[in-house]
DNA sequence: AAAAAAG
């Protein structure tokens, strides 16, 4: 089955063609022609099931025609976040070419002047982030009664960050004349009650199981101590074919830190979280994207809905707190029928999250292996053991390594250019949480010293 | 336990 098939104009087919795709999914094959009729639809998809081009494809069609008039835009899509926001528009751009449609993107952290002078000429096409939509609203700078066709995107992510009541706000202000289009991983009762309220007779199109990973991915959990997680992770990065890969934190400050290890150790990495400018954040990953860094180390800013050609392999540094994100971060690799490798970094105090993450997607992760603990770092933990296992399990953990690792990768935290004159590696431990802001040179010591060894006693004592 | 989005 081809696109042909599908309703679409000749012009947007070229456009899909020069794209170089040849098939539709199963989504695009089911929204297309909906969408084309006019329907209201719930799309139940996961990212990366090529739910973006489902309703880009459709609406540049329908927009073909007419154009929009200053400040009342005709169609609209709302994103919940920044990045995903750019993705669609991008998505405009590329099938859109044979067009002439005007298209603005309207997220927070870029400056109000070119969103104004676009807003003002009148676009086709509206972009948005809740937050700015709706300041930008406030400020008298758009009027939403004239939009035609109303996407929400990724509905159940706009829950998580409790932006329903903006995204209900938003399609209060819409006139009663329009199509509108909800896509979501799940459907959960908040999001049906959204539904009821502002589509018509919806169809809905299911493709896939929220909680279901994908076949593609090969999914694997190393169990490690949490000071040895900076040594398994270069050490799995140099031993994997890591053609490309995202190392997600939980936390943004870790995400920095990480990131700029990495680099000391001479990796190809960058990073991406919320605290960062807006233009560095969309400049990583173009860089990314481009293969001009290999690692992207990223907060959960990166977990869902980013699609990104090529990503071999996704690395957990931490186990996410929430399942659901565990499936949207490893949804990043394996995606368009490749296969991506997925691994975890699990602690003991991670037993949980993980037991959470198993009974999500219904299967047992594979163990891998385990990191022994450095010498000096088993009394770190709390767990006595934990620290016999250290020992008891050192040959058994050998074994399991040579699978995880070339040989020799042992020794390699020795004979780095970097530390290499120095005592065996003891990892430090994660830096103490700063009560108060710190100042730049606070950061600019702790980020020095979070590649140094850490005097065992010191260590020991510091966990008490 | 965190992150995300409006400044």
């Amino acid at each position: 089955m081809s696109f042909h098939a599908l309703g679409l104009s000749d012009e947007l087919l070229a456009a899909v063609e020069d794209s170089g795709y040849t098939e539709p999914t199963p989504i695009q094959r089911q929204a297309i022609p909906l969408v084309l009729m006019g329907r209201d639809i719930i799309g139940v998809a996961q990212t990366g099931t090529g739910k973006t081009a489902s309703f880009v494809l459709p609406m540049i069609d329908i927009l073909a025609h007419g154009r929009g008039r200053a400040r009342m835009p005709r169609s609209l899509i709302i994103a919940p976040t920044r990045e995903l926001a750019d993705q669609v528009a991008q998505n405009f751009l590329k099938y859109g070419k044979n067009h002439n449609l005007s298209m603005a993107l309207l997220i927070g952290g870029v400056s109000f002047g070119d969103q104004d002078k676009a807003l003002e000429k009148g676009v086709d096409v509206l972009i948005a982030t809740p937050g700015r939509l709706l300041d930008q609203f406030e400020r008298g700078k758009i009027l939403l009664s004239g939009v035609d066709i109303l996407v929400i995107d990724e509905a159940d992510r706009m829950l998580d960050m409790g932006f329903i009541p903006d995204v209900e706000r938003i399609c209060s202000l819409l006139g009663p004349n329009r199509q509108s289009l909800l896509f979501s991983a799940t459907m959960a009762p908040p999001i049906k009650k959204l539904a009821d309220r502002f589509l018509k007779e919806p169809r809905m199109i299911e493709v896939a199981r929220q909680s279901s990973t994908n076949a593609n991915i090969a999914q694997s959990l190393l169990m490690t101590g949490p000071r040895e997680k900076k040594q398994a992770l270069r050490e799995l990065l140099r031993a994997e074919e890591v053609t490309s890969a995202i190392v997600f934190c939980n936390r943004k400050r870790d995400v920095k830190e990480l990131a700029e290890s990495l680099k000391r150790d001479g990796f190809r990495a960058g990073q991406i979280h919320g605290d960062m400018e807006q233009r560095d954040r969309l400049s990583t990953l173009e860089d990314f994207k481009a293969d001009r860094i290999s690692i992207l180390v990223a907060s959960d800013v990166a977990a869902r809905g980013l699609d990104i050609k090529g990503v071999s392999h996704v690395f957990n540094f931490d186990v996410p707190f929430n399942a659901e994100d565990y499936v949207h971060r490893i949804g990043r690799t394996g995606r368009a029928g490749k296969t991506g490798i997925a691994v975890t970094l699990v602690t003991s105090a991670d037993a949980e999250l993980v037991a959470d993450i198993e009974k999500l997607i219904g299967a047992r992760v594979e163990r891998r292996g385990t990191v022994p603990q450095q010498d000096g770092g088993g009394a770190k933990s709390a767990d006595k053991g934990a620290e016999r296992d250290a020992d008891a399990g050192r040959d058994a953990g050998r074994d399991a390594d040579k699978d995880a690792r070339p040989a020799g990768s042992r020794a390699r935290g020795g004979k780095r250019a970097r530390g290499g004159d120095r005592k065996p590696e003891a990892p430090r431990a994660d830096p103490a949480p700063k009560a108060a802001p710190r100042s730049a040179r606070e950061e600019e010591f702790d980020d020095g010293g979070w590649n140094g060894p850490l005097p065992d006693f010191l260590s020991v004592s510091a966990r008490g």
